[in-house]
RNA sequence: GCGGGUGUGGCGGAAUUGGCAGACGCGCGAGGUUUAGGUCCUCGUGUCCGAAAGGGCUUGCAGGUUCGACUCCUGUCACCCGCACCA
């Protein structure tokens, strides 16, 4: 550690009282102490001693940390802090704040970790959150700690639980768009209210629930058993079905679609293979219409709702079937269906793909016609289904084989071939297209390729140079569409097709069902058990939470053949349905526990809900504080022309790297829960705000390769360095990069507060630049926000003694500067412009030389909110402690709107807009008074003399320019 | 390829939203206190010409609108972040 700022205080030259690193550290620890047995942050709930129903609330929420093994790094402090100084401002504005932290402890990298290091997560886990909560203690953050909770506390996950089976027991019924729940179903299967059948938008049943004529299956009352529960389940909002999953060997478990990137694992980066296993699924595709809708209404920034929108990715288009032919182009009766988005093109349909997985391929194989290579198609499929994604996404070049069926264009008449290639997804749609090759670059590729016809139907401007047009024209080779322009042959053809009732309106999202269950141990075990007829049944609410069980042995098997971990817990896993607490069996059945466990992402669907009631042993969260912490709360009126209604929390900020992971899931358990009456509002966060990364410098050698810091030296000057690497003697540049380890460029908190204190560290990160900004963490530059604190010290407190050292008379310059300087640090908190208000403060300080008792007591509550420590030792100093209490809980200085504004201003005089000279009028000088005063001056007379006039612009409290030449 | 964002001194960044570009901090230079340095204090610091007064140039680049453009419009370049065979 270098201790040049702590050395200074053995040094006997300097004053006994100066602020230190020793001094900061001292008062720092003594006031986080003094805040933790007074209580100072505590939050009362409504009708809790303390609580003011007058004030306006104000619930303020960091995402919350993964305590990982390595610490806290800089970069979450940079949120936290930016959230701790909003709610200190807020609080003294008059909001009841409410400001908690926990941990999101469940999840792959507390088990790698403790794989990694033999130790059980349950104990590293631990650990890891009481590091975590030290170090973010010692910034002096105004967290309320006793709302604190862990995810894997069996108290909170016992109502993860809970909700799990609010959704397992829900449907969603599209006539009232909302869900409902499960038992409101059978009751209209009952009476007969609802036509009983599958649910047409089950997607484990894509292909089978809703072939033309439906699927009724007549009386409720004359279904067996089975039935009765497959109808059932195919409604429920999570549901286990076997289908094609992200499976990485590597971490040994399935991974949801948010949690590949280009075809590895966001976690690790590990490949990622296509593999039919059964998984528990949540119907979050029934929702999503209204997560699309929903953001409308949310304060979010744009990038975000654009990226959520993008995932859900709203398609509109038609379906269409298509007869398939037998040998001799016979109608075999049957179809085959595909979505398209441009069903005008139709009449330029001229081969048809399927998806190497889709049905029609294995009946192409079971009974190939005579001119079908079974072998090569065989081996295609197989190749297909074997590749990994990254692999398929590697293959430029597209590949395919005929399948040996035809099937007639609905539109021409004409039979078409039918083809398989990977380039067709299954899971998209119905996995099968109509090639139109004119006008998709993507089937003009493959038309090429295997020599397939090449129809236009959309006539391409005449200066049209490429291959396939995708934009609009008039319809040709088109019959009855020729003529109309896209948007109106879409409608033509769609009418068309339902009135020969072989196609219909369709949207298609590419957002799918969320895989939910994981194969590894840490995590929430599943609240149910199947019996030996591999029935599912739930564990009553009564019996929860269902306890993970104690296990020596966590590591995955790397293995082809997944089997989840908790499928080693024998003991455990075979019970009975008496002892598990299952109420439909008896109790002596013997039953099978649910061996996944839930993701990571489980525990932070509903966090923000807890943290209103954490302690409730009844509910997940009471009724009452959740309407009152998430109810929608006007927006404070200090901003003009913002009086809409934010509901849910009214601040959240964290990264911008969970916009379709986390903010998605927790919208959607937050939606279910509204709809079954146990939140009150229909979106979460009302507000969201993303910080920028803290990044930090590296170096990059010519061929762009990276060198860690350590190995690299400056041998220029600090105004022109000349940076080279050490081993090598050869140049090498510095860039900005992330903080990591290999790169030896990561910055650790604990060292900065050693060095300077928490409020220093505060402050620098809050100055680098704009909160949202992503930006380079430069040590150097500490050292000025500590020399303003260090300064803000001398001004109130004599170095010397230690006592307050004030005027008596305010200097009326001083004075109105602190009036201005109370107004912007108010408006720049409000704009989350700490950098600003920053600087603001440094003016002011800059400016003063000696404080009134009054004017000292203002400005320290002022930078209160951020550097609180030392706020609260001058305000303890100067006397206020005694008289009023802690400065947190003190009001925010008012500012006179007189002050703001000079009696004086001056204002520059331009000819030809070129600031000239400057002259010094009445703030409220008139028009003709400004253009006076311009004109008599000397050297605006000088430089005009021999010039003509043309015009005089006045502005008012502005400027003069001068046109002359 | 599509979508979004960002380009301002040696560095991090300001700019009342069309009105004095470079606030504030770092660094750098000069001086002071102390004196072994550092800490601390004062002043200076976009750049070019000039001894100075003063003047020219300057917000990635090229145009345009305007009395006036970092800000608005058109084109262009660079970098960053999403998405990417989604029919």
């Amino acid at each position: 550690m270098s201790t040049d700022a702590v050395s200074s205080q053995s040094n006997a030259s300097v004053p006994a009282h100066r602020y230190s690193a020793a001094l900061a550290d001292q008062i720092e620890t003594r006031w986080q102490s003094w805040w933790d047995t007074h209580k100072t942050y505590q939050t009362p709930n409504p009708g809790e001693s303390g609580f003011d129903p007058q004030r306006p609330k104000f619930y303020c929420l960091d995402m919350f940390p993964y305590p990982s093994g390595s610490g806290l790094h800089v970069g979450h402090p940079e949120g936290y802090t930016a959230t701790d100084i909003i709610c200190r401002y807020k609080r003294m504005c008059g909001h009841n704040v409410l400001h908690p932290m926990g941990w999101d402890a469940f999840g792959l990298p507390a088990e790698q970790y403790a794989i990694q290091t033999g130790v059980h997560p349950a104990e590293t886990t631990r650990r890891a959150i009481d590091n975590f909560r030290r170090q973010l203690k010692r910034f002096g953050f105004c967290y309320d700690w006793s709302r604190e909770f862990g995810t894997i506390d069996p108290d909170y996950y016992k109502w993860t639980q809970w909700i799990f089976l609010q959704i397992y027991n829900a449907w969603y019924d599209k006539q009232q768009n909302r869900a409902r729940p499960i038992c409101e179903l059978v009751e209209e299967f009952e009476s007969g209210a609802r036509s009983v059948q599958l649910n047409p938008d089950a997607a484990e049943y894509a292909g089978a629930g809703d072939l033309p004529g439906g699927t009724r299956v007549g009386e409720w009352s004359a279904l067996d058993q089975d039935t009765k529960r497959m109808i059932i389940d195919s409604y429920r909002l999570a549901y286990a079905a076997r289908q094609t999953v992200n499976w990485c060997p590597k971490l040994g478990t399935a991974l949801a679609n948010e949690e590949v990137i280009d075809g590895r694992s966001e976690r690790g980066g590990f490949p990622v293979f296509r593999k039919p296993m059964r998984q528990w699924m949540f119907r979050i595709t029934a929702y999503a219409d209204r997560l699309l809708d929903g953001l409308r209404d949310v304060t979010w920034p744009e990038s975000t709702k654009i990226q959520q929108a993008e995932w859900i990715g709203r398609s509109e288009g038609a379906e269409i079937d298509f007869p398939i032919l037998e040998p001799g182009h016979v109608p075999s009766g049957m179809s085959l269906r595909v979505f398209t988005t441009r069903p005008d093109t139709i009449f330029g349909a001229t081969y048809m793909v399927v998806a190497p997985e889709h049905p029609l391929v294995d009946e192409a194989l079971d009974n190939p016609a005579p001119e079908t290579d079974v072998e090569q198609l065989r081996a295609y499929v197989e190749s297909a289904r074997n590749r990994s994604d990254i692999e398929r996404m590697e293959a430029k070049e597209k590949t395919g084989v005929f399948i040996g069926r035809f099937v007639q264009n609905p539109a021409t008449g004409e039979p078409v071939p039918v083809w398989t290639s990977d380039y067709v997804l299954m899971g998209y749609g119905t996995g099968a297209i109509m090639a139109v090759p004119a006008q998709d670059q993507r089937d003009w590729d493959f038309a090429v390729k295997y020599n397939l016809p090449i129809v236009r139907t959309v006539q391409p401007p005449e200066d049209f140079q490429g291959e396939a047009y995708t934009g609009d024209g008039p319809a040709i080779n088109s019959d009855f569409l020729n003529g109309l322009h896209v948007h109106q042959a879409k409608q033509r053809i769609i009418t068309w097709l339902e009135d020969k009732q072989i196609g219909s309106r369709r949207v298609n999202y590419r957002l799918r069902d969320w895989l939910f269950s994981r194969q590894r141990y840490w995590g929430e075990p599943f609240p149910i058990v199947w019996d030996d007829r591999g029935n599912h049944y739930p564990v009553s609410e009564k019996s929860l939470p269902v306890t993970l069980p104690e296990m020596a042995d966590y590591a995955p098997v790397e293995s082809d053949d997944p089997q989840p971990l908790l499928g080693k817990a024998t003991d455990w896993l075979k019970t009975t349905a008496g002892e598990v607490g299952v109420d439909d069996l008896p109790a002596d059945t013997p039953v099978t526990r649910e061996a996944n466990t839930m993701p990571g992402w489980a525990g932070s669907c509903w966090y923000y809900l807890r943290f209103c009631d954490p302690r409730n042993d009844e509910r997940f969260v009471g009724e009452e504080p959740e309407r009152y912490w998430m109810g929608g709360s006007a927006r404070s009126g200090e901003q003009a022309g913002h009086d809409q209604t934010v509901q849910g929390v009214d601040l959240y900020i964290g990264g911008a790297e969970h916009a379709v992971l986390h903010l998605l899931y927790a919208r959607f358990w937050h939606k279910v829960l509204f709809d079954l009456g146990f939140v009150s509002t229909d979106e979460p966060f009302g507000k969201l705000f993303h910080q920028g990364l803290i990044l930090s410098h590296a170096y990059q050698r010519p061929d762009k390769s990276l060198v860690p810091t350590d190995q690299v030296e400056n041998v220029g000057t600090d105004d022109r360095p000349k940076w080279i690497e050490r081993a090598t003697g050869q140049e090498v540049t510095q860039i900005v990069a992330k903080m990591s380890k290999s790169l030896k460029n990561v910055v650790n908190p604990d060292e900065v507060i050693a060095e300077y204190g928490a409020d220093t560290f505060r402050l620098y990160e809050m100055y680098l630049g704009p909160l949202e900004a992503s930006k380079p963490w430069n040590t150097r530059d500490i050292i000025g926000l500590f020399r303003f604190l260090q300064r803000t010290w001398r001004l109130c407190i004599d170095e010397s003694t230690g006592n307050p050292r004030l005027s008596e008379q305010p200097d009326p310059a001083i004075e109105k500067l602190l009036h201005r300087t109370i107004h912007r640090v108010g408006r720049d908190i409000e704009k989350l412009s700490f950098n600003t208000a920053i600087a603001a403060m440094i003016e002011f300080v800059n400016a003063a030389d000696e404080l009134t008792l009054d004017q000292a007591d203002r400005f320290v509550r002022i930078l209160s909110p951020f550097a609180p420590h030392m706020a609260e030792e001058i305000w303890h100093r100067l006397g206020r402690q005694e008289a009023l209490g802690s400065v947190t809980i003190q009001t925010w200085p008012t500012c006179d709107e007189a002050m703001l504004v000079d009696d004086e201003i001056e204002i520059p005089v331009q000819v030809l807009g070129k600031v000239r000279s400057k002259i010094t009028v009445p703030a409220d000088a008139s028009e003709e008074t400004m253009r006076q005063r311009a004109l008599a001056d000397e050297r605006i007379a000088a430089l005009i003399a021999d010039k003509t006039v043309r015009k005089i612009i006045v502005v008012p409290g502005r400027l003069v320019n001068i046109v002359a030449n």
